[in-house]
DNA sequence: AGGTTACTTTGGGAAAAATCAAACTATGCA
DNA sequence: TGCATAGTTTGATTTTTCCCAAAGTAACCT
């Protein structure tokens, strides 16, 4: 039981196993047949001295064991990418993993420069692998700490330490109201002498103990989405008002399904930023992703 | 030429190699023929693409390329331990790497629960290894949060953010002064009266920017040292004062070579501390060995 | 020139590993 | 009870890896 020489096609196996959730699922991906990988994942339970999953008739499911070590072993292949990231460096060749990270709703946004940046980055000359993910503001920043991801776009209120972040493009964000809502009738004069303190607010839920970019500051106790559509139908519902970005809001604006309230002292302007590990040497890949995009 | 089955072995050759300074004095270390190791060095050099080291008749020497491949490969294999640490845990077993770091100069301290705190850590039941270094505090931080080592100890005046420091022991640092020094033969009255800014004062060299803990601040330029033993013999020399640590410079005080000048006003307490990383989940080994030591 | 050192190349053998088919087991479901 | 599903075990086969000895090469040394 020499835990030295990992195995890293068992730990391989294992970890398409468990994105499988079972062996007959992952035969295809693995093209090995199921007894073979039966063997492997015996084998390397035994190396390791615990039990990894829970397989048979019943179902398939990680054990508490297995998923930590599923982590862990995710963990690892990120760093081995690392070194050859480290290689390709070496060799100059522009090839490699790069793990992005987005915040949500930034496709619909009309000048964002993400698209274009991805299309001069797979124009060039090289192997280049990308991993998409799609995540709030502060998992985007554990994660990219973390090492899980290499670069990420998002709006970061807050400065973390050890992050380097650029500015990339702005996004107005205003205030809406449903068709529902008392409040979707008022004029703007109406409007001037009401005090919005008073209505609920729903508000995005990775905000937490950080002031609202808006001085609007609910009063009473309203809703919490961690996602953008969770707001639209909260808002849809005529019983909240929610900041949402202006590109994303539009469809149903147009619709008439929700309108702006207080355009002038209810929106503001968040910025968005790219962001990047601070110390580490970035890959020829995501130097070459950087440049593309802030080269707009 | 696929990169991602990289081969542990081979890279562990490689490190091997490059320590011994060439494939005839690894052979021996790695108990394998040499023409095995030519097999696998060139084989790895395919792999990668680059050419690792110069070897022959000539001489070894790595190459820039090899240089920076064996720091990877360093980073690679300290991230396997990690996993392995991870296993470990999960195996509720106390056994795995610990890197520890240590200022310079702590051995003699009367006081010092390292000694102690090693011997309750071996005493323990589990497969151990230990990787020690002397090196100075800045380095210490540097490496602590390159994750080169779990656990250093040392006086850091300035805490890091990503650092966890508590506290372990003091040690009361004086101002010392050699036999050959104008300084020597007064009596504290006479030493009352002097300015001692107007003295040369040798400091250690890691304190760059810092404000000396002592009040006393060199108007002349002094002498840097980065070892304490540096300092020694620029005391001894009779033209520079400087702080030492009490224990470390007795032996000198006893044999008569140097003595210890206004101890009131010139003397200050350096605490000295336990660090390790924020953040990262210590491994069973690093959670005993702290415990260990903050036990006594 | 000839010896020495340090590595490379070649060829081959032994051990380890990866794989599969087929038979087997255990469990849920009808 | 019996069928179907999901995984295990076994034994054999193929493939890969690992390694060495011996002969070869290249550079330095005297």
């Amino acid at each position: 039981m020499q835990l030295d020489t990992i195995d890293l096609r068992q730990l391989r196996v294992f970890l398409t196993v468990a994105d499988c959730r079972g062996f007959s699922p992952a035969q295809a991906e693995l093209n090995i047949s199921v007894s073979t990988i039966s063997t492997q994942m015996s084998d390397l339970e035994t190396r390791l001295g615990l039990r990894l999953c829970q397989r048979g008739r019943s179902g398939f499911s990680l054990t508490e064991d297995g998923e930590r070590i599923y982590k862990a072993a995710q963990t690892l292949f990120r760093q081995i990418d690392g070194f050859n990231n480290e290689v390709y460096d070496l060799r100059q060749e522009l090839s490699g993993k790069l793990s992005l990270g987005f915040a949500d709703n930034l496709v619909t946004h009309p000048t964002s420069p993400i698209t274009q940046a991805l299309d001069k980055l797979f124009s060039l000359e090289g192997e280049i692998e990308i991993l998409l993910n799609v995540l709030s503001p502060n998992l985007l920043e554990r994660e990219l700490l973390d090492q899980r991801l290499d670069i990420i776009i998002g709006a970061f209120p807050r400065h973390l330490q050890g992050i380097n972040y650029q500015p990339l493009f702005d996004e107005r964000q205003s205030l809406y109201c449903g068709s529902r809502h008392p409040l979707f009738t008022k004029n703007e004069k109406e409007l001037a002498s009401i005090d919005l303190k008073e209505f609920r607010i729903a508000q995005r839920g990775y905000t937490a103990g950080r002031p609202h970019p808006s001085n609007l500051k609910a009063a009473s106790s309203g809703a919490i989405s961690y996602h953008m559509e969770g707001l639209v139908y909260l808002v849809l519902s005529g019983h909240f008002l929610a900041h949402l970005p202006d590109h994303y809001a539009k469809k149903w604006v147009t619709s008439g399904e929700i309108k702006e309230l207080c355009p002038h002292s209810q929106s503001y302007i968040s910025t968005f930023e790219i962001a990047s590990r601070a110390g580490t040497h970035p890959s020829p890949v995501q130097r070459a992703f950087l440049k593309a995009l802030l080269s707009n």
